[in-house]
DNA sequence: CATTCTAGATCGAACGCTCATTCTATGTTA
DNA sequence: TAACATAGAATGAGCGTTCGATCTAGAATG
């Protein structure tokens, strides 16, 4: 009755609840640890019944970056059509932090990343995500920089948003191997950190 | 004949031989997907004779946290007892970043760091690596500011090293996820921001 | 020196279990 | 009724682990 396109149909519902319940499992036991039997029992529904949704495991790996990279994607061009984007970017590294210390969301984060170094399927699709991620943000970071009066060329623009990301993705490390780390403090002079990169002379 | 004490014995140098075999497994399927079958095979052995030198699958994962943590503890200590710390600290940031880009060591990093993430006991011995890694950190850290001048309160000492730590740590996954990063660019602009951060006014 | 003894090293088949996946049957809805 | 949603048992492969048998090299013995 109603097409696909109006509202989440049915089967994009069951598909969203087997991701969902996928992405639990695999933060708690791991890509591999995960089974089949476990996932179908979180979403509340028969083993063979996820196999409607999706041709195997891997595909529900695949589905799950996909989904992450469209909300990632969804953020960045929020923070790109800002009237002030300097702003809306700095806002954005303070959620950023706290995002990245939070152990749930890093530790889902570090078994996608960990499965993309071995597995091609997931390392594409990864690897596209990353670019796009990249994309937006040396566009951004470029005219922050404009508008501060510095001139980089594309390959130094590159490079800085390398160290970014770097640093964002290192703090999904930290949380990790060390719970215990005083994240106020951390927040600080992480922003510091950051802000010294984006201004820093040419 | 020989006791164990004097050189490696034939057990401690077939327990290396796992270990070794073990690392090339986990970076390849990681922890779940690499099976005993596989590991022995890769150590040219029997699946029943690693049982003789490790209780079960998750001692080789201890084993192989113990052995890096060794590695590493080694390694900050020749760094600390040089003449001059900060050039010490300086050289090894060079060595560290080129060692964080390779995909092969940053794979296991991150799959030990994601396995540690989930499951308790190699938790454990993450979390003590870590602590003595930064107690490291934080000393020569604290020598370096005070030789520029800087007093700094332990808290603060303490969110630099995390800072310091996370930035490599994040260059790790860097290379997972843009594998076509142009290394010595990131490098460059990386130890511009490491000096940065330790030369910062308090 | 030759032989026997023995304890550890090593093997590989076997076990019980769980896995991802398939298939058939049944329920549901328009 | 036709098409889809769902269930859950069945399957065959592969898993971690165990275990008894065999091998080997050095110590002990004569």
């Amino acid at each position: 009755m109603c097409p696909d396109s109006v509202e989440p149909s049915r089967a994009e519902a069951r598909r969203a609840q087997i991701l969902a319940a996928a992405g639990d499992c695999f933060r708690k036991h791991g890509f591999h640890g995960a089974s089949i039997a476990q996932i179908s029992k979180t979403a509340g529904m028969s083993p063979g019944h996820i196999y409607h949704y999706f041709e195997n495991k891997e595909a529900i790996i695949s589905a799950i970056v996909a989904r992450d990279l469209e909300r990632f994607l969804t953020l960045t061009a929020e923070i790109r059509s800002a009237c002030n984007v300097r702003e809306a970017m700095l806002a954005r590294v303070a959620e950023g932090i706290d995002e990245c210390l939070d152990q749930a969301t890093a530790g889902l984060k570090l078994e996608i990343v960990a499965e993309a170094s071995r597995n091609p399927h997931v390392a594409e699709i990864v690897h596209e995500a990353d670019r796009l991620c990249r994309e937006s943000f040396a566009l951004t970071m470029r005219d922050m920089r404009r508008a501060s009066g510095h001139q980089d060329d594309d390959q130094t623009i590159d490079a800085m948003v390398e160290v970014a990301i770097a640093m964002f993705e290192g703090l999904q490390i930290r949380t990790i191997r060390n719970p215990g780390l005083d994240r106020g403090l951390v927040s600080r002079l992480f922003q510091g950190a950051l802000r010294d990169l984006f201004d820093q002379p040419a």
